[in-house]
DNA sequence: TGCGCAATCTTGTCTGACAAGGAGACAAAA
DNA sequence: TTTTGTCTCCTTGTCAGACAAGATTGCGCA
């Protein structure tokens, strides 16, 4: 049995697929400001593909939510409401308390040190003030959740909705004070875990994603302008031209 | 001042969006089995439009789980598992319990006695055991619940998730007994709605979609193969050809 | 019966084309 | 000066056709 002694071939990177992840990782991490346009021809010789491909990548960033088109207008770079955005944290409280509770209940001795593992690398990178490290190491931290529960289902959600909230937790999470108040409460969901109270970790977890939401929509009060509404246009970043300049 | 007194155009169809919407209710529908292939050049023939078009088309379907694609080989009608339609009940739950107990706090007499308008119809297509027109309706009862809660994550992801398990809520509340057990636990949820009593609500919601799971649970039971893993191909529907036949 | 190879499909990608909707510039009219 | 009409340019939506390379299938052969 060969079986677990080799992984299985990564499948050919479709053209359509490598574009996808390119662009979403650049409005994920913001090199693309939200509100820019996105013009195929701009993608095209960006990405240096045809007009086919980039069309068949904007219907799955148009689906995944990052970037909504107009008929005839063309896709423009979500911009996170403050209503979305506390949309996005209440749903992503609800999942990560059922995962929590689901890991308490199943995980082994090893998997709930594997957790504890990448807590005290989040710690770590807390240390040296690294933001936009720690939201990754957190992601990971889920990701281990996910991969111990084999909740597919939540996983996809998560993931979708962690790519739309990512740019807005890093900035929460560079409020001074946060990050001290999320390893605490991170602390005490692991404290839970240990002692196997799947109940109290939910609950934590609930609570600990709610306080990060509070937090979030803090940094959005200042600026934010609750909904697009119909008319008005251009503001600010949306005449932005697209920044194709940080992708290889 | 004119705004407030006209309402904005509907933008005009596209063709890409009608053929998702028509493949997407054929699927749904269980107009297309399981399994099937959907090959490019039938649906372009089919749907009497372009592969540009239909492949556009796939993207979206893709990315809303309704079909999975394998570079490649082309996209097939998902096929639900047992453990996938078991995390969508479960989310299911997570997120109606969310909007009942929103809906509790929120809604005005009349949005209440809306709702129960929606049940009164429920119940009268019950009376003539018309299935598929019942789940129509508590679809319509989830509308309502979103439109006034005005939780648009939510109804996103409640769209998706309903769109893959329909077929399977169709067929689990024609299980005997399964009926009249719905209308009471909504009738249950409602009087704690009129109570105002939004936490027994959530609770009574999210039990009635676990029960609901495991009628659904049960009926996948007798003919369901978990996992499709790997090598195997060709369980039965997956080799029948593509079927338009219902599509105009 | 089982295997290997060639013929046939099918997908992935590109190119080029064109109609029609939207946006901005600019001139004419009130 | 503000409003309206017109023109041009840009961009999207859609189509048709082409071709390489990976998947399937069926057939002949052992």
């Amino acid at each position: 049995m060969i079986a677990g002694a080799l992984d299985t071939l990564a499948p050919p990177q479709l053209v359509r697929e490598r574009a996808f992840e390119e662009v979403r990782d650049a409005i994920i991490a913001g090199r693309i400001a939200p509100g820019a346009r996105l013009i195929e021809r701009e993608l095209c010789a960006a990405l240096g593909i045809s007009r086919a491909s980039v069309r068949e990548m904007i219907r799955r960033l148009e689906a995944e939510r990052l970037v909504s088109v107009e008929p005839r207008k063309g896709p423009t770079v979500m911009a996170l409401t403050r209503k979305d955005a506390a949309e996005i944290y209440e749903v992503r409280a609800l999942l990560e308390a059922l995962l929590i509770e689901r890991f308490t209940a199943v995980a082994s001795g090893d998997e709930i040190a594997h957790l504890e593992r990448i807590f005290a690398q989040v710690r770590a990178a807390a240390a040296t003030d690294a933001v936009s490290e720690i939201v990754a190491l957190m992601l990971r931290f889920n990701d281990h959740l996910v991969d111990v529960v084999r909740h597919d289902v939540a996983r996809d959600l998560l993931r979708q909705l962690n790519a739309r909230i990512n740019f807005l937790r890093i900035r929460a999470m560079a409020k001074p004070g946060r990050i001290a108040a999320s390893l605490e409460e991170i602390g005490a969901i692991l404290d839970a875990v240990r002692g196997r109270d799947g109940a109290r970790a939910g609950a934590l977890m609930k609570a600990s994603v709610e306080h990060a939401r509070d937090a979030a929509l803090e940094q959005l009060a200042t600026q934010d302008t609750d909904r697009p509404s119909g008319k008005r246009r251009g503001s600010a970043a949306s005449r932005r031209p697209t920044d194709h300049q940080g992708s290889r």
